[in-house]
DNA sequence: GCAAGCCCTGCAAGCGGTTGCAATCCCCCG
DNA sequence: CGGGGGATTGCAACCGCTTGCAGGGCTTGC
C-alpha cells in the first residue's frame, strides 16, 4: 500500500536522491528532474514518510502539547489556537493529556522517543518542574502561561498575574467599590497567590478600602459556586468580589442568583480570562481577558525559534491584559 | 544527548539485537542478559526510538485524532476523555484540527506520512467522505460521533439520532406539551435532519400535537440565541423547544430570558449532549446524555482491533442515551 | 556419557529517507 | 573549438531499531 522513494525513483527513471530533493526545499534539482519525479510521485500516490526522514534529519515536525487543563472551558479555545497555529506552521501537534497528575517522567520519556522537535506546555497550574524536566531530557521547551519570574529558567510565554491583580483593584475602585472580596482559586496556586497579591498592593494605598480574602477548592464552576455559598452564610458579603477565573465567577453568579442576590446590583463580579462564555447573555461577566491568540503565537514561534537554536538563555514574553466591560460590575464612575 | 541501542549494547556488553529484544515484549532473552542490558539502559537513560522502530515494524502507536468540533464546549470532555483513553492504551494521540473546513486531501496526506496506527474522526458535523479518504489511503479509520446506516461503509461509533428525536418526543409528550417546536442546528446537519425526523415520527402518532420546526444557523450560543429572537419576534412560541444541543438551548435560554419569559415556567427547553455547563445552576438545563464515555472507550477500542486486522467489515456501534433531568422542563405528569 | 532439542545470541539485511562526496553535465567565455 | 566552473546527479554510508536465520550453549532423556 505504501508508496516509497524508490518506487517513484524507478518510474521516474531517476535516483533516489534526485527524488528526495525534489521533496526537500532548496536542494539542487533541475527542473527537468523535478518535473519528471513529480510526475511520478502523483500517479503513485507518493507521500515521504516522515518517520524515516525524521531519523535522519533528526527532526520531526512534531509538537508535544502538553496540557493538565482538559477541564477548563478557556482551554477548549487554547487548543484550538494552538493546534491551528501549530498546523499552520507546517508542525503536527502531540497532544499529552496531564490531567490525572502524574509525574513528568513518563510524558517526558514519551516525548524523547518520539523526538518532538519542542514541547509547549500549556498550564498555569503546572509547575516549572515540567517544563524542567523537558529541558533536562533536552528538549527545547516553552512554557505557555507559565509564570513570569526575575531569572526564568525556562522560556515563558504569559502574562503578569500581579499586575493582572494590580488591573482588578484598579477597575474595581474606579467603579466605587470600597468592600473587596477576593475568591480565588486555590491558595496553592502560584497564579491565585500572585493576583492577590496585586491586589493587595494596589488596594493597600487605597483609603478605607477593605479586602476580605477567601479560596475555592479549584478552578471549576462547583468550586467556585460552593465557596460563595460558604460566603453568603458566613455573613455579610463583599461590594463586588475578583474571582480566580470565569469559571469560578460563573459559580458564585449562580450562588448568588440562587441566594437571590442580584448581580451587579447588590454584588459585583469580575472575572478572569474571558472564557467563551463569559459573553453568554445569562453570565455576561466583566472580565480581565488574557491575550490568547497572542499568547499562543508567540509561544509556538519561541518554540519553533528554539527548536531550530536550543541554546538560547531562556527568553520570556509577558503580554498585556484588557479589561472587558460587561454586565457584572456596576458602571464607572 | 540522545543515546542508541548500540551504546545501551557496548555498555551492557552484548549485542545490539540483545538490547532491541529486551525491550520488545515477546521476546527470547535470558534473565542473565535482560538484567545487564536493563542496568546499561537505565545508566544511560536510554529511551528506544520510537521513530526507528515504527519505521522498521511499521507500528507507530500513533493515533489521528480528527475533529472539527474546538468550539462545543462538549469536545472538551471529548478530548479530554480520549486523549486519556488513547494513553492509558500506551498510544499517543496526534491531534488534527480541521475547524476550518479544509478538504480532507492535506490532513490524509499528512497522517499517511506519520504513518499513525489508526485514525480516529470525532465529529457529528464531518461528512462520511472524511473518513472513507482515510479508508481509501490504507488507514484503519473509526468515525465516532458518525452516522448510524444501515449500510455503514466506515466503522461508526455514536448514537442514533433518529431514536434521539424520538426520546425528545417522548420527553416532551410525558410532561403534556401540546405544541412543540424544534429549534434545531443547521438543516443541512444530517443529526439535524435525523433528531427532527424521528421527533416528526412519534409526534405524528400523538393527537392533537404540534410541530413548528426553525433551525439555528451553527451548533452555537449565538445562533441558538439569535434564532429563538426571531422567534419570539415571529409570534407566539410552541411550550416547549427540542433544541439542537445544549449550546443551543442555552443561547435560546438566554434570548427568553432576555425577553422576560421564564423558563420553565413559560417554555420548556430540552437540550441534547449534556455538557458540562448544563448542569450549572445558571442554565439547568433538561437534556439528553450523550454516553461520552462509553463512545469514546468504544471507538479506541475499535480503531486498535483495525490497527490490528485491517481487513474487517465495518462495524458499527450505537450507544444507548438517557434523559437528564434538569429544571427546563416542567415536572413529568 | 552422548545425542536431541530448545533457548539464546549475534549477524546482517532491511525499514524509507538524507546527504557528503566525487563524477558528470552543460553552458559560457575567450 | 577548448577549457573552466557552477549546477546536477548518483553512490553509498548512515539515522536507530527489528527480525529471519543460523550457530552455539545448555538442558534433558536414556
Amino acid at each position: 500500500m505504501t508508496v516509497t522513494l524508490k518506487e517513484v525513483a524507478e518510474r521516474a527513471g531517476v535516483s533516489r536522491s534526485a527524488v528526495s530533493r525534489t521533496f526537500t526545499a532548496g536542494a539542487s534539482v533541475s527542473a527537468k528532474t523535478r518535473a519528471k519525479v513529480e510526475k511520478a510521485a502523483a500517479e503513485l500516490g507518493y507521500a515521504p514518510s516522515a518517520l524515516a526522514s525524521g531519523l535522519s534529519t533528526g527532526r520531526t515536525k512534531l509538537i508535544g502539547l502538553v496540557s493538565n487543563n482538559f477541564r477548563n472551558p478557556l482551554f477548549l479555545e487554547v487548543f484550538d489556537l494552538f493546534t491551528r497555529a501549530i498546523q499552520d506552521r507546517g508542525l503536527r501537534p502531540l497532544l499529552v493529556n496531564l490531567s490525572d497528575g502524574t509525574g513528568p517522567e513518563d510524558p517526558v520519556r514519551m516525548l524523547r522517543q518520539y523526538s518532538v522537535d519542542a514541547v509547549i506546555v500549556a498550564s498555569s497550574t503546572l509547575p516549572a518542574e515540567f517544563a524542567l524536566s523537558c529541558q533536562a531530557a533536552g528538549l527545547p521547551v516553552v512554557h505557555a502561561f507559565g509564570r513570569a519570574s526575575a531569572q526564568p529558567r525556562v522560556p515563558v510565554v504569559g502574562i503578569d498575574n500581579v499586575e493582572a491583580g494590580r488591573m482588578a483593584a484598579r477597575a474595581l475602585l474606579a467603579r466605587g467599590y470600597a468592600q473587596i472580596g477576593f475568591l480565588g482559586g486555590p491558595a496553592s496556586a502560584t497564579t491565585t497567590q500572585d493576583r492577590l497579591e496585586g491586589l493587595r498592593q494596589a488596594l493597600s494605598v487605597a483609603p478605607g478600602v477593605t479586602l476580605s480574602e477567601s479560596f475555592a477548592e479549584a478552578y471549576s464552576f462547583e468550586a467556585g459556586e460552593a465557596e460563595m455559598r460558604r460566603l453568603l452564610a458566613a455573613g455579610p458579603l463583599a461590594e463586588a468580589y475578583f474571582c480566580g477565573d470565569d469559571v469560578i465567577a460563573t459559580g458564585a453568579l449562580s450562588a448568588l442568583r440562587a441566594a437571590g442576590r442580584d448581580v451587579p446590583g447588590s454584588v459585583g463580579l469580575l472575572g478572569f480570562n474571558d472564557m467563551a462564555a463569559a459573553a453568554w447573555g445569562l453570565i455576561d461577566l466583566t472580565t480581565i481577558r488574557q491575550p490568547l491568540p497572542e499568547i499562543i503565537a508567540a509561544s509556538v514561534d519561541l518554540a519553533v525559534q528554539l527548536a531550530e537554536r536550543p541554546e538560547q538563555p531562556p527568553e520570556q514574553r509577558i503580554l498585556p491584559l484588557e479589561l472587558v466591560e460587561r454586565g457584572s460590575l456596576r458602571a464607572i464612575g
